[in-house]
RNA sequence: GGAAGCGUAUCGAAGUGGUCAUAACGAGCCGCACUCGAAAUGCGGUUGCCCGCAAGGGCACGAGAGUUCGAAUCUCUCCGCUUCCGCCA
């Protein structure tokens, strides 16, 4: 959510975003907004006059009636009840303009940095830079589903029965390997000076509506029947809202969490859950990172991050690269968000298995994530307390990593080889054997 | 899930319809004084949001609604906390 203080001293510059993002159909908006909101503060003073009338008024009659006037104080009775009716009025069209005024700033796109590349979709992200040797094997590499079948791993019929398309069970030395990775994960972001986190799994609405674009909402999330309860989509959702309504002192920042949760996905919208096995699920697992700063250094932690995750793939001898999300494929609340992307020797082609976010300070201003702002002395620019700005990036999820992970790591002769970092967490194993 | 109690600043806590919210009182924290220095003591400071160039004004006592000229205070709903009981990994 932008400033409406910005969007009024700025409104070139905020239809020039929204343009770049091809959503034009919002740019009536910029104009729209800034008219109500000026009649909203014109309400908003009107109503406020009149309430420092009442105010004013209504402590004379407290006066009036310890000196036991009571003709006097009727009449001021009589008279500030007649203001009420005006009051009523002008309170009802305050908050009718206010709600108005937040409705549309709530769908209007945070600022893009400008290192975001224009383009309509995702077709038009920007390749930046690949690490590894992409690499095309001899034999034939098989559909993830008939490796994870070929280690006795996966079962989806039975989830079929038990929860419909879109869920899994992972069996044996499959789902040892999935928790395998979540565990190297964690150990890894500890070792990057993260402290590890298990969130709720369940968050209310005002969480809810604070975290995620109204798209994210009604695409992604899963509610509660009867409560005001919806699941996660992501431990990032949990983790951010931590700090919903808080107001940090500068010294406490950045906060660093590592999280691990399941993560709920209603995965409607565009594709619909037609990609075969575990690409596209219902329900997966991840590590998450989410870091929550100084707005001046939100930048710099955004390269950070992005380079723990694709070190975290090297060390699991995988090959990635990275890809910048493009302007109209950049979901609204984000300054920036570069996506990681797996090789698949099978598909030829690299597949995302993760994307980094530098959200600046949209969820903190709806969230009300603060900092309190220093003395004139050490920052005369900044007096008062400001919102932090927030990052957030995928570290690993399994079951969709495990696709990539299969695909690399099948060898010819029917094994399939574990990296050295992984095997502490498989019983020392050096390779599952596929038909064993 | 049942019962009772509670929710006020950084913390403890007073206020139970009016001039009591920059919120008594106590503690903490910051500054100053005293001191060789410290402790003790004394003095001063210490919530956030909104509108406004400013002057100033408005709002907030867990959240929301209601009664009233006026609500921290009365009523209702919701949220949270504590204790006891019940149940349960």
């Amino acid at each position: 959510m932008l400033d409406i203080k910005f969007v009024r001293q700025n409104p070139d510059a905020v239809k020039e975003n929204i343009k770049r993002k091809f959503q034009d159909d919002k740019l009536e908006l910029v104009d729209n907004v800034i008219a109500l909101d000026e009649q909203y503060r014109a309400a908003l003073q009107q109503a406020e006059n009149l309430r420092a009338a009442r105010n004013k008024g209504s402590k004379e009659i407290g006066g009036l009636m310890a000196q036991k006037k009571l003709d006097e104080a009727n009449a001021k009775k009589a008279e500030i009840a007649a203001m009420g009716t005006e009051l009523d009025k002008l309170a009802a069209l305050e908050k009718e303009l206010g709600e108005k005024v937040r409705e549309i700033m709530l769908v209007l796109p945070q600022m893009m940095d400008d290192s975001v590349p224009t383009g309509k979709d995702d077709s038009e992200n920007v390749e930046l830079v690949r690490y590894g040797e992409a690499k095309v094997p001899d034999f034939d590499v098989p559909y993830h589903v008939e490796i994870m079948e070929a280690l006795h791993g996966i079962d989806l019929d039975s989830a079929r029965k038990t929860s419909g398309n879109g869920f899994y069970f992972l069996m044996g030395d499959v789902a040892r390997l999935h928790s395998a990775v979540l565990s190297y994960a964690r150990d890894f972001m500890i070792n990057k000076g993260f402290t590890y986190c298990i969130p709720p799994y369940m968050i209310r609405s005002s969480v809810v509506q604070g975290v995620m674009s109204f798209a994210d909402v009604q695409d992604m999330v899963y509610k509660i029947e009867g409560e005001d309860l919806y699941l996660i989509g992501t431990s990032e959702h949990s983790m951010i809202g931590r700090y919903i309504d808080s107001l940090s002192a500068k010294e406490s920042l950045p906060q660093l969490l590592t999280g691990y949760s399941p993560c709920f996905r209603k995965e409607v919208g565009a594709h619909g859950i037609e990609e075969r096995g575990v690409f596209r699920v219902h329900q997966f697992e991840k590590q998450e990172m989410i870091v929550v700063c100084e707005p001046e250094d939100s930048a710099a932690w955004f390269d950070k991050i992005l380079g723990y995750t694709v070190e975290f793939f090297q060390s699991l001898e995988m090959t990635v690269r990275t890809l910048a999300c493009c302007s109209g494929d950049l979901g609204d609340l984000k300054v920036k968000q570069v996506e990681v992307e797996a090789w698949s020797p099978r598909q030829q082609k690299y597949f995302e298995v993760g994307s980094c976010s530098n959200l600046g300070d949209a969820q903190a201003r709806r969230l009300g994530i603060r900092v309190r702002g220093h003395s004139e002395a050490t920052e005369p620019d900044r007096r008062s307390n400001y919102y932090a700005h927030t990052l957030n990036n995928t570290v690993v999820t399994p079951p969709r990593m495990l696709i990539a992970f299969l695909e690399n790591h099948l060898r010819e002769d029917g094994t399939v080889h574990v990296p050295e970092v992984l095997r502490p967490y498989m019983g020392n194993a050096e390779c599952l054997v596929l038909n064993a």
